[in-house]
Parts: C-alpha cells; structure tokens; sequence
DNA sequence: CGGTCGATTGATGCTACTCAAACTTAGTGG
DNA sequence: CCACTAAGTTTGAGTAGCATCAATCGACCG
C-alpha cells in the first residue's frame, strides 16, 4: 500500500504502537489523480480535506501581480501537502501538481479526531509542520545569502536526502520529472537563468537530468557547493 | 502581567476556558533580560525550553561560510520564539536578541504534558507555529519574486499589523530599535543597498524611521508597493 | 578626546533579468 | 509514417539591480 510509505516515514522519527498504526490507517482510502499543471487546492478555498501525496511532486504556488509565479514548497511522496489547512482557513495559495501525481484525502474532522484521542502522534504531525518550516527557512537563507548554484545545490542535495527518507531515491539518482520553468519558480529565478546554471553544473560533472531521470555524479562537491547540512531535515530518530 | 499579551493573543484566535487559560498561567515563570546582540539560544544547542518573547525583538539567525547572515524570522513580543524545539533536537540556527528583550523560559516538559491533557491548547500552540510557516512562505515569494522595495514594504506592513495585533503597535507607529545591518540581513540584502532603497522609501513619503520610532506615512501606497494581503497572518477568529 | 558603531555616499563590476529567436522533443491527427 | 503543433530547452544580446569596496560623517561612550 502506498500510505504504508506515509507510516513507515513517521515510524523512523519514533516506533509507533499497533494501536498508532490502526489510528493512521483508518484515516486513508484510496488515492485520487491528478495529472501535471493540475489545480489540487485553490487559492481562496476552505478545504475540508488535508491531502497526502503518495506519488509526484506537487507544489505550493503563489502568484504575484506581475504574473510571476514562487513556488514555496516541494511537495514529494510521503508528505501531507496541506496539513495546516487543519488549522488555518481560507489558502492564501494554491496547491498544484508539478507532474502527474497520487492524493489521498483525509477528511478534518478525523484528524481533528485524532489530535483529542492520541496526543503523540499529534505531535508527531506537528512535527511534519514543523520541518516544513525548517525547511522554508533553509529556502529563505538560499534565496538570502547563496549564489545561484550554491541555491540550486543546495535544493538538489535536499530533495534528494528527503527522497531517499520517503524510499524514492537511491543511489544518488531519482525520478524528477519537473520542468526547467517549474525548477526556476521554485528557486525564484528566470528560467533562462536557471537553464545556464543546469549547463554549468552538468558542465562541472557534477549532476546529469536527462529523460526525467536526476542522478547526482558528484555528492561531496555539491555538498559543499551547496553549504548543506542535513540536520534540518530530522532524518533521524528523534523524542516526541 | 506580560504573558497576559500571549494568552490575549491566543484567545483572540479562539475564546479560552478558564480552565485553559490557569494551564496557560501555570507555564510562566518571570522573564529574564538580554540585552541587544545577545544569543538567547546557540546553535547545535539542545534547549530544554521555549523562549516566550514578552518585549523587545529577536531573530533566528543562520550563518553561511562566507560571512554572511541571514535572518529567517523576526520574533516580536508575544511571540514564541522556538516552539519547534519541543519537537526538533539540535537547533540548527540561534536566536539572537536584536534590541534589549525580555523573555519568559518555558520548560518542554510542562510543555509535553498540556499537549497531553488539552487538545485544543495543543492544536492552538501548533496553530501558532503554522503561523510562522505562512509568514516564512511569504519571505520566500518576497525574496523570489518581489523587488527590493516591495519586499521593504511587505515587510514593514507584516510586521506593523502583526505588533498591532499584540498591542504593541497603532496610528502605523512603532518602536523599531533595529539597526540597518539587522534589517538587511532579515531582507537578504546589503546594508548599502538597504539604506538606499529606506532613503527612497522616505522621500517617496512612505515612511518615517528616526529614533528607533517607525511611522508608516501612507499605508495603502506602501501595501500596493508590497503586494501585501494579510490573510496568511490569520488575525481574525479561527475555528480550531 | 580618541574610539567604536551605525548611517550615508560614491564608484565599479558582476549577477541575473528581459526580450527575442532558434531548436528539440513529444504528442496528435491525417 | 509523416506533417503539424505545442511545450520545453537552449542560445544571444542588451540592460537593470544589486554587491562590493572604500571613504566620510555623526552619535554615543569610556
């Protein structure tokens, strides 16, 4: 099952009782498609639905006035993509899927339900919001205070760090079937930009992206080109 | 009382009980005082509380190789300042008093144990740290896709109705006792760069900054300048 | 009164943006 | 199986924004 991938994820950062996993199994059915440039959640909308992407990549988008567009987060499989629709209201953004990708939706008022009966994993959700943020922040120095590679780097060396946490990447290559125009959204750069940098890269042997398929050639050099230190990602066990 | 302000805040978002509200006073010890440019928590540090910010401003710092610094948070009075370490372990950045600050230590234990015995408490608390998420959402679009002087504005506009919304701001006036260096490395820019577009920001009419006094001189040029829409600060009532 | 910190100003160069066009690839229908 | 189309990638040229370096000025402090 592919919200067994969700389970096994949480039950890295603390083992689960039986009682926790029956908990979190009863809150899935089955996954919903959404194909590429789809509109998952709407900017403005009141979901009653926190969505778990169980394959794909989905972004989080804001659209400024000038038609530009940021994409603040990076969706991967593994990740509720809008656990805080729980607790916020209406989307200030919209949530959109960067290729074709799986949703499971899991209704509020059960998880509402959980956070009453089982006050650890509670916790534990909140602490998938809580990486996000760290994340966010890491996304915040990037745009700060690295080079445009150090940025690209950077990003490359995280998505495939949390991959390889969720069981989707290994080897240093995975599937990463995302446009040149989505990656500069992301990195909040122009896509020409973005384009010359990726040569540069590839140029350097240190990355190949071909055909949809990323492989990284050169981890270390990325890593330091990249100023990455994984500690925020929490890959490993922690207290809660 | 100054954790009064936190507990307002909390229930302006959702009303209390009186029930919660004694849980929420049994936290509080008296603050303790750091002066401007001290470390309130060092980074790969392990804290064993939250810090509470009851007056002055704060700042989660990260440091790169080269220098650099950048500032990924303001914490303003009101504000908890690292929550998230009660679910993370090391901190992988440190808070920085900005100015002469006061803050309340919450130990994680106390913490842990509300989240065990008041769900909605719990849900508010983590409410708050989606708060923060939204806001780092923001720095983001504004770091990816806004002008210098946009992101100047967005940010002068988010931080005067998130201190109004703490009582500590009115009539667009507030104390900022920040310095320019401070204030670039929260906007990820130079300070030279800084002070030419606040000089631009000052003769354009926008704003007054003198004396650690801020006035925002004309609020809808300003907000039109950033782009800014308040929603993702959640002001107004929540169901939670 | 010298020293330090922050604000300000000027000059220079790089980084990244914009506009525009060519090229490549994948998908579609005849 | 091949034209036709649309989407994405690549390239070139010109330009704007911002960084960097360096120096000056003002305020506060021991």
């Amino acid at each position: 099952m592919t919200t067994d991938a969700f389970i096994e994820k949480l039950s890295r950062r603390a083992p689960l009782t039986n009682d926790e996993i029956d908990c979190l199994r009863s809150l899935f059915s089955p996954p919903k498609a959404f194909s590429a440039k789809t509109e998952v959640i709407a900017q403005g909308s009141r979901p009653g639905v926190s969505c778990l992407l169980v394959a794909g990549y989905c972004g989080r988008v804001n659209t400024v006035e000038d038609g530009g567009r940021q994409i603040t987060q990076l969706g991967i499989p593994g990740d509720f993509l809008d656990l805080h629709s729980l607790l916020l209201d209406a989307m200030d953004h919209s949530v959109v899927a960067l290729c074709d990708s799986e949703i499971v939706m899991v209704p509020h008022d059960k998880l509402r339900r959980l956070t009453e009966t089982h006050p650890r994993l509670t916790r534990l959700l909140w602490m998938e919001t809580v990486v996000d943020a760290a994340i966010h922040r890491q996304w915040i120095v990037s745009k700060g205070r690295r080079t445009g590679l150090g940025q690209l780097s950077h990003l490359f060396c995280e998505t495939y760090l949390r991959l390889e946490a969720a069981g989707h990447a290994s080897d240093f290559g995975f599937e990463f079937p995302i446009s040149q125009t989505d990656l500069a959204d992301i990195a909040g750069m122009s896509a020409v930009h973005a384009n010359r940098l990726l040569q540069q890269l590839r140029a350097d042997g240190l990355i190949r992206w071909t055909a949809n398929c990323f492989t990284i050639l050169a981890w270390d050099e990325l890593r330091v080109l990249g100023e990455f230190d994984p500690t925020y990602l929490r890959l490993t066990r922690a207290r809660v």
